[in-house]
DNA sequence: CAAAGAGCGGCAAGCGATTGCATAAATCGT
DNA sequence: ACGATTTATGCAATCGCTTGCCGCTCTTTG
C-alpha cells in the first residue's frame, strides 16, 4: 500500500512537471514509466502486447503515455526488433506522371500495412540507384525498384540480400511486376495497320531502359508479322521537353506514323508538330504509352497503351510484404495486361 | 610488433570467412572492427571523422569496409546522434500532379543536403495528418506540411515542438512558405474585366483549405474594386473527377467567367463543358490556378495563376534545413510571387 | 634531457526500446 | 493446507553506433 502510494505521488509531481513540456527533449518510454511506476518492460508490453500486461497497470500506462505525449522512437525499436517499418521505393524521376500512380499505390497498400514509404529519386542514374540500394540494405525492410537501370547480376545480388521487387524490369531469380506492353504495342500495330500505316517509327526512350527495348522488339515482331516497315529512332530522354528534338526527328522521316516510348515524349511531341505545322492525325498519327495523367485531355488526346500502374504499385507492395512475412516461397513474377486506348491522336494513313 | 602480426592474422582469417556473405545478417561496425584490427570506436571515427584517425589505420577500414560490403545502421546511428536524417513531407494527396512539383524541389534540396525524404501522403484527412506530424515528431528531423488541414492551435503546438514548416497556411509563429494567389487572383479580375466580363464565379476548393479561403476574398475584394461581380460556388473537392458537377454548376450559374480554385479542377470542368456544348473561350472564359502538369497542352490551354511550386518546396525545404543548423532564428515566413498566365481559355466576355 | 604537446586509438557509457529469464503473488488442485 | 501453476512484473542484456575521456607514443621545445 505504502509503496503504491509512493508512486502515485511521484507520479503527480511528474506530472506537473511534464505537463509544462519537459523542457528539452521528448518523453522516452523510461518517463512513462516512471510516471505509471512501473519498468519500462512493462510499459512496452502494454504497448505492444496489452495481453501480458494486467488491465489496471495498462490503464495506468496508457493514462501516463496520454499526458506525455508518448510516441515510441522508430529507431530505437528497430534497433532490436531489426524491422524499420519503412519500405524504399525507387524511382527514376519523382516528376514523371507515370510514377505518380505507381507511388501512389505503393503508398496505399504500404499504408494499409503499416509501413511507411521512403520515396527515393535516382535522378535516372545508375551509380544514385546503385548507392540508395545499398543504402536500403540497413535501412529499409525492403525495396520496390521502378524501371531499374541496374544490370542483371548487381540486382540478382541485391535480391539476395533483401526482400525487393522489381517493377518493369525482368530478371531471372527477382520478384518482379511486369506490365505487359509488348502486348499493347502489338494491339498498337494492328490498329495502325488497319487504318492503312505501312510504314511507322519508334520513337525509343532512355537508352538504358529494358521497357524500351522490349517495346521496340515486340514492335518489330508485329510489324514484320502485319507488314509494317518499323524503324527506330532516339533515344530520348522520357520528358516533354525531349519531345520537340523527338518531333523533328519524326518529321523528317518518313513515316505516316510514330509510336512514342511514352506519353510524356509524346505530348512534348504534340506541341512541337503543332507548330511545324504537323496536323495529327491527318498528317501523322501518334501512339503513346502508359496512359499518364493527361494523356486523355491533351490536344489532340492521345492514343495510348493503357497500364495498370496504380495497380503495378500495389501488387508490387504486395509482393514485397509477403516476401517479409513468410520467408520467401510466393509467387514472384506477375505479369499485368495492357492495352491500346484509341483516342484521337491516331486516324487513317494519308494518301 | 607481435601484436601487430596477430591481428593481421586474424584479420585474414576473417576475411575468406566473411566474403563468404558471412551466412545471417549484414556486417556491423564491430566485424569492420574485427577485421581491421582496431577497436569499433576507431571504425566509426575513420568513417564519420576521418581527421582523427591516422591515414594508414584508415586505409585499412576503409578496405575492411569495402570487403564487407558494411553500410551503417541509419537507426543505430541516429539514436545515439538524435538525428535521423530523415524529413517528413506531407501532402494532401500525392497524385494531384500540383505537388509533384512541390515535391520534387523539397527532394532536390533535401538531396543536395545529405537527407532522405519521408513522403507521406495525409489523404486529405485531418486525423491522418495529425497522427502523422505526432509520428514525425519522434522519427523525423523535420516536417515540411503542405496545405495543412490542421487548425492554427495544433500547428503552433506543433512547431514549437519541432522543426516544422508549412507551405500555403499562415499561422502565427510557424515558419511557411506562401504561395502569394492573392495577387494572381487580382490580375486574374483585371484581366477578365478588360475583356469585358462583369458577372464571375469564383469555384471553391475543399471547405477546410486556408488557399481557398484566401482566394476567395481576393477575389471579391479586387472584383468590389473593378467592378466585376464575384459568386461562389462550391465547395468541391480539388480533383478533376470534381470537375464535371463543378461545370454543370458553372452552367446554371449566369456568370460569363469561372475563376476556379485549382488546375486539377479546372481542368475537369474544360471536359464536362465540351460535352455540354459550351464553347471555351466563346461562351465562357475559365481562369484555373497553379499551372500544373497539364494546363499547358489541355484543351483549351488554360490560363491560370502560375506558381512557382518546386521552388516553393526548396524554400519550404531551406528554411526547414536552417531551422535544423543554427538553432531557430531564421526568416520564417516567405512570401512566393505569382502571376497570371494567360493561355487560351479567356477571352472576351459573350455579347 | 625532462616537460609539454600532438596525434592516435581504446574503453566504456550511453541512446531508447525489446525480450528471455527470474521472481513474487495469486489461483488451483486434491 | 501445501506444492504446482498461472499471471503480472521487474531485471538486465542486447541491438549497432557515437563520443567523452584516458593513456600511450612520439615530437617539440626550453
Amino acid at each position: 500500500m505504502l509503496r503504491r502510494h509512493d508512486r502515485n505521488h511521484e507520479g503527480v509531481a511528474l506530472t506537473a512537471n511534464d505537463l509544462t513540456q519537459r523542457r528539452g527533449r521528448a518523453a522516452t518510454i523510461a518517463d512513462v514509466a516512471k510516471l505509471a511506476g512501473v519498468a519500462t518492460s512493462t510499459v512496452s508490453r502494454a504497448l505492444s502486447n496489452p495481453a501480458r500486461v494486467n488491465h489496471v497497470t495498462r490503464q495506468r500506462i496508457e493514462e501516463a503515455v496520454g499526458q506525455l505525449g508518448y510516441v515510441p522512437s522508430a529507431q530505437a525499436r528497430s534497433l532490436t526488433s531489426g524491422r524499420t517499418g519503412v519500405v524504399g521505393v525507387l524511382v527514376p524521376d519523382i516528376a514523371n506522371p507515370f510514377y505518380f500512380d505507381l507511388i501512389r499505390g505503393a503508398q496505399r497498400q504500404l499504408r494499409a500495412a503499416g509501413y511507411a514509404q521512403l520515396l527515393l529519386d535516382t535522378e535516372e542514374s545508375h551509380e544514385i540507384e546503385s548507392s540508395m540500394v545499398e543504402l536500403m540494405l540497413k535501412n529499409a525492410d525492403g525495396v520496390v525498384l521502378a524501371a531499374s537501370r541496374l544490370d542483371d547480376e548487381t540486382l540478382t545480388a541485391a535480391a539476395a540480400r533483401q526482400p525487393l521487387v522489381t517493377i518493369n524490369r525482368d530478371v531471372p531469380d527477382v520478384p518482379t511486376v511486369i506490365l505487359d506492353t509488348p502486348e499493347g504495342m502489338r494491339q498498337t500495330v494492328v490498329h495502325l495497320r488497319s487504318l492503312g500505316h505501312t510504314r511507322a517509327v519508334f520513337v525509343a526512350g532512355p537508352s538504358g531502359s529494358w521497357s524500351s527495348a522490349r517495346r521496340w522488339e515486340a514492335l518489330l515482331a508485329a510489324g514484320e508479322e502485319l507488314g509494317v516497315e518499323m524503324t527506330m529512332i532516339g533515344p530520348w530522354a522520357p520528358t516533354a521537353a525531349a519531345g520537340s528534338a523527338a518531333a523533328d526527328a519524326v518529321i523528317a522521316s518518313s513515316a505516316t506514323a510514330a509510336v512514342v516510348f511514352n506519353d510524356l515524349l509524346a505530348i512534348g511531341m504534340l506541341g512541337r508538330l503543332q507548330e511545324r505545322g504537323v496536323r495529327v492525325p491527318l498528317d501523322l498519327s501518334v501512339v503513346g504509352c502508359d496512359d499518364i495523367f493527361g494523356a486523355s485531355f491533351c490536344n489532340p488526346p492521345l492514343t495510348t497503351v493503357s497500364a495498370p500502374i496504380e495497380e503495378a504499385g500495389r501488387v508490387a507492395v504486395t509482393m514485397l510484404l509477403s516476401q517479409l512475412g513468410s520467408a520467401g516461397g510466393s509467387r514472384s513474377r506477375t505479369v499485368l495486361p495492357t492495352y491500346l486506348t484509341t483516342r484521337e491522336s491516331s486516324g487513317p494513313a494519308p494518301t
